[in-house]
DNA sequence: CGAGCGCCACATACCCGGTATACATACTCG
DNA sequence: CGAGTATGTATACCGGGTATGTGGCGCTCG
């Protein structure tokens, strides 16, 4: 839902044609989220289906602009009021893997880290190059405050990436250490397969 | 394509039919990412098209067994051996959101950061508690390491976040003052609206 | 004892986001 | 002038997410 909110957003500054708020968005969430064109067309007819916007004419060159409605405003700011949900995040393809690394036999999770990590560093550096050159070339007053807040998010995430990374290296000796001092001369059940009964680990809610 | 690999790697130990491998995904990434049933059906159908699995039959109860192929087991090989992408990472909600806030005028920004702030410290602490919960079950050798890897991921984002949160603060407060000093007497351009020809910050790759 | 309830198991429909692509016009530069 | 590039709109297709429908089976409780 964030690219219909984003799209709202914009177009709360006045009537906007489609090209033009890809344009706009991706002034402010630059280089790390392209916005496929596509995308803001389905999302204007999705968001007119739903009476958050209307269609307000063509200019003298034949583009449709689109503007929000009042219900549209109530949902923005419905969407500014309420913080975005952070027990049940969105999959994170990296825990999934590791998950699943540790879990199956087989699979070289110490590597599997280490290539993560050599990954993920690259990344932090091209961020924070990126950070820099955003602060050389706005050096006078804050030109664009929502490029720099993007990417700092960016760096954060990444750098906790990295920290998790070298935590579950930790994790994973002092994992195998204690198996091999439980088990001297032959580990009972290395990859012990539970029955599958073994369900219900507490919920959340 | 995160589901579809970790039913691969499921199904790499062995023959199994769609509801155990739900079963079993969730027994590690836990109530954190409650993988919906119908999902399975259609992954695994998509995964059979693809020739990276393939029926194996039925049991005595009528249960519809689905193995690995070759083709599945390599595919499966380049999932752990190539590192996920973090340059273009998957879209953050809480980023685009303030990245909004803080270019249209009339959001009280300040406000958006401590709301989310105040929910993210909640479900830091609900995640905190039930790392407590999965290590004193654990007691013993380590049973599930899977699933404490994934709290462990999510504490440290969630950390992550909250010092973003604050981090935000400050520069909001450093631009509101820098704001003040540059133009004491009513700002020049409060929310100057940038052209729409300003596109092309430098790209990554 | 049998009516409901909840779990197991499979299937389908629908929506949204992501990507590619088709197609048209205008400008620019060698 | 023609090739390439930027502007602009539209559509098709895929994968992931969620809800819902449909049975069968075992357990509990009035």
């Amino acid at each position: 839902m964030s690219i219909r909110h984003g799209l709202l957003a914009l177009l709360d500054q006045g009537p906007r044609y489609g090209y033009q708020l890809r344009t706009e968005f991706e002034a402010r969430t630059g280089a790390t989220w392209p916005l496929n064109v596509g995308q803001v067309y389905t999302t204007l007819g999705r968001l007119e289906r739903d009476g958050l916007v209307e269609a307000a004419g063509e200019d003298d060159e034949g583009h449709q602009f689109y503007a929000v409605t009042h219900e549209g405003r109530a949902e923005l700011r419905r969407w500014f009021d309420t913080p975005v949900p952070r027990t049940n995040p969105p999959r994170d393809e990296l825990a999934i893997k590791l998950a699943m690394a540790v879990t199956v036999p087989g699979v070289d999770v110490a590597a599997v880290v280490h290539g993560q990590r050599r990954h993920s560093m690259q990344a932090l550096q091209d961020y924070t190059r990126l950070k820099g050159r955003a602060l050389a070339a706005d050096s006078g007053s804050g030109g664009d405050l929502a490029w720099l807040l993007v990417l700092e998010q960016l760096i954060f995430q990444t750098e906790a990436e990295i920290r998790w990374l070298d935590h579950c290296e930790a994790r994973l000796a002092q994992h195998a250490e204690r198996a091999a001092t439980a088990a001297p001369s032959g580990p009972a059940a290395p990859t012990a397969r539970r029955a599958v009964k073994s369900r219900d680990r507490g919920r959340t809610r």
